[in-house]
DNA sequence: TATTGTTATACTCTATAACTATA
DNA sequence: TATAGTTATAGAGTATAACAATA
């Protein structure tokens, strides 16, 4: 393998280390988590519950899911692309796309174009106000969600972190 | 806030960290990912879901889930507390514990015992069955899966990692 | 009255097969 | 025949209300 420097931590939430060093991680009253403390699948599932938690908190005025704004996002990137090319491209799968761009659709934040030259596909594309939602729920979750972030880990840090999910995600 | 020092990243899959730039990552033939490339939810649950595959092919012969590790491992670590207590530790709701108690009952690696003291409760307790099970998950767990993302990642970042998810769990 | 385990239930996600209309 | 969108369906995971036994 080819490693990052070492990514020296230090400082950060003292009692907390201290905590996981202790085994008693966790706000569980007093179970001992034991090996569960180690594990980073477990790590991983708990922030990412977390982060999900305050997306939808700092996006809430919109009314968009993580999942709905990822689509809004892939349409703006990629306008006239069909269904299942911007399903696939976020790992969902074609059936279970059906009633999400329904959704979306009934809000007038996409629409369905048949394409001129496949009859059978839809071009997807971004309505005025679905490019005004995402505009402002892509300032909202800059302003409010990924700064708070920033502030918990700091900058570095996010960075690093978004690396190295980023590596686990395509090179494991 | 209190900073880490910095996690300083370098050469690990230099192509694929190219192609993060380029804005085109993820393996979706050539959509482009925007804003989405850095949106730390995003990754955390793409890795997330790779992770937990991971487990469950690493430990797949002894059927067992992240889930149902997280409990077994629980029980090992706090002999006698009842489903009260495990479900809460784990974040499990009460009501959805009854049937996964069901099942590792069934299979024999657990036992409810009703309490003496509260004869409401049920003090969990694992089998000799259950402890062996345990213990094999763990090797395979240590062995296979958590020597893999120490492979990917190198043991610095990899402890890096965790910290941060912890810190995200517990302080975000 | 409160709590433990439980049932029932519902809603979201995810996954697969099969249909339709086009190609 | 193959593909795009769709329907139907089934299975996990998660959430809340309410009940019986016990405290």
């Amino acid at each position: 393998m080819t490693a990052y420097k070492a990514a020296q931590l230090d400082t950060v939430k003292p009692s907390r280390i201290a905590r996981a060093a202790d085994d008693e991680v966790g706000g569980n009253g007093d179970l001992r988590m034991g090996e569960l403390s180690d594990l980073l699948g477990y790590a991983l599932k708990r922030a990412q519950l977390k982060v999900f938690d305050d997306f939808l908190r700092c996006v809430s005025s919109l009314h968009l899911t993580p999942a709905q704004f990822s689509v809004l996002l892939l349409m703006e990137q990629n306008p006239g692309r069909n269904q299942t090319e911007i399903a696939n491209a976020l790992g969902i799968l074609r059936p279970n796309f059906v009633a999400m761009l329904d959704g979306l659709e009934s809000r007038e934040l996409c629409m369905r174009v048949r394409s001129a030259h496949d009859r059978r596909s839809h071009s997807l594309v971004l309505t005025d106000r679905g490019r005004a939602t995402l505009a402002r729920a892509k300032k909202l979750v800059a302003t409010k969600h990924e700064a708070r972030l920033n502030e918990v880990l700091g900058p570095a840090n996010r960075a690093a972190l978004l690396q190295m999910l980023t590596t686990i995600a395509e090179d494991f």
